[in-house]
DNA sequence: ATGGCCGCCCTAGGCGGA
């Protein structure tokens, strides 16, 4: 059996639930993670995921804000959630879902400067990515576990996923200590960058462009902030460039769109 | 070099985004 597992930070889900109703018709995953769905979970559009062929659902919100659910095709069973946000912002969830335990993360933006001791949000950032990786590092089934870990890390960590790492290399997103601290969460429980497997460095690859641009596809500026790992388990044995794993950028082209694309994963399992 | 654009909120400027 595989299991299409999608991953898209909406910028309100509410707004957008017209643009995720396409894009779930057209690209047909059989879970979608969603993050920065900015309302409540009684706000959530609920009723009509259902009637779109996704019923089973598990919704973490909060006022306004932040915000992570996953809706899907399959039962899910909600995990007790992860404690990775200092502040205790809807940013993490769990499930198990086809035998699969299903991190959907929307890490910290981190704020404008890249320093802990002035700038609380970019400590925050930190913080998150810490709790995440002791977290990781205490389980002792990392060899054979089946997990996978989405969303929205708000960290490009190669030189190939910005648009320029001369120009990047101070900005947050961009910067070595964040670069660090997400490796080391992914170390700790020897994530697979699934991306990278599939569209190898030096091709750039992006999954948001900032608002504040004309025309995104002019200059390209674009950042690789969305992800999806998944751990030793479940690597699949053979890459095909362009087939399992997807970056819709064409849903960046939509009218009103998020500033995220969506990304896709196909896991064949066994 | 700077700022550009979004979406949310006790509807209007402030906050957060990245």
């Amino acid at each position: 059996m595989s299991l299409k597992i999608a991953s898209w930070n909406v910028n309100s889900v509410r707004l957008r639930m017209p643009q995720v109703e396409r894009f779930a018709r057209e690209a047909g995953p059989d879970v979608i993670c969603l993050q920065e769905i900015k309302c409540l979970a009684e706000q959530f559009p609920a009723k009509a995921f259902a009637e779109a062929g996704y019923p089973h659902q598990a919704i973490c919100g909060q006022k306004g804000l932040h915000g992570v659910a996953i809706v899907s095709k399959h039962p899910l069973q909600q995990q007790p959630v992860p404690t990775f946000c200092p502040r205790n912002e809807a940013r993490a969830q769990a499930v198990e879902v086809a035998g699969i335990e299903l991190f959907n993360l929307y890490i910290p933006a981190g704020g404008d400067e890249p320093d802990t001791s002035t700038n609380p949000k970019f400590a925050h950032k930190l913080e998150y990515l810490n709790r995440a990786k002791d977290s990781f590092d205490a389980r002792t089934d990392k060899s054979f576990a089946k997990v996978v870990l989405v969303g929205d890390l708000n960290i490009a960590p190669g030189e190939f996923d910005v648009w320029s790492h001369k120009q990047m290399k101070n900005v947050v997103s961009h910067t070595q200590i964040e670069i660090n601290a997400l490796a080391a969460m992914q170390n700790s429980f020897d994530f697979v960058d699934i991306a990278r497997q599939y569209q190898p460095e030096p091709e750039p690859l992006f999954t948001w462009w900032s608002y504040r641009s004309k025309d995104w596809t002019q200059n390209n500026r674009g950042r690789r902030l969305d992800h999806i790992w998944v751990s030793k388990a479940l690597t699949p044995t053979k890459y095909q460039p362009n087939s399992d794993f997807i970056a819709h950028t064409a849903c960046r082209s939509w009218e009103r769109p998020s500033d995220h694309a969506p990304i896709t994963l196909e896991l064949n399992l066994v």
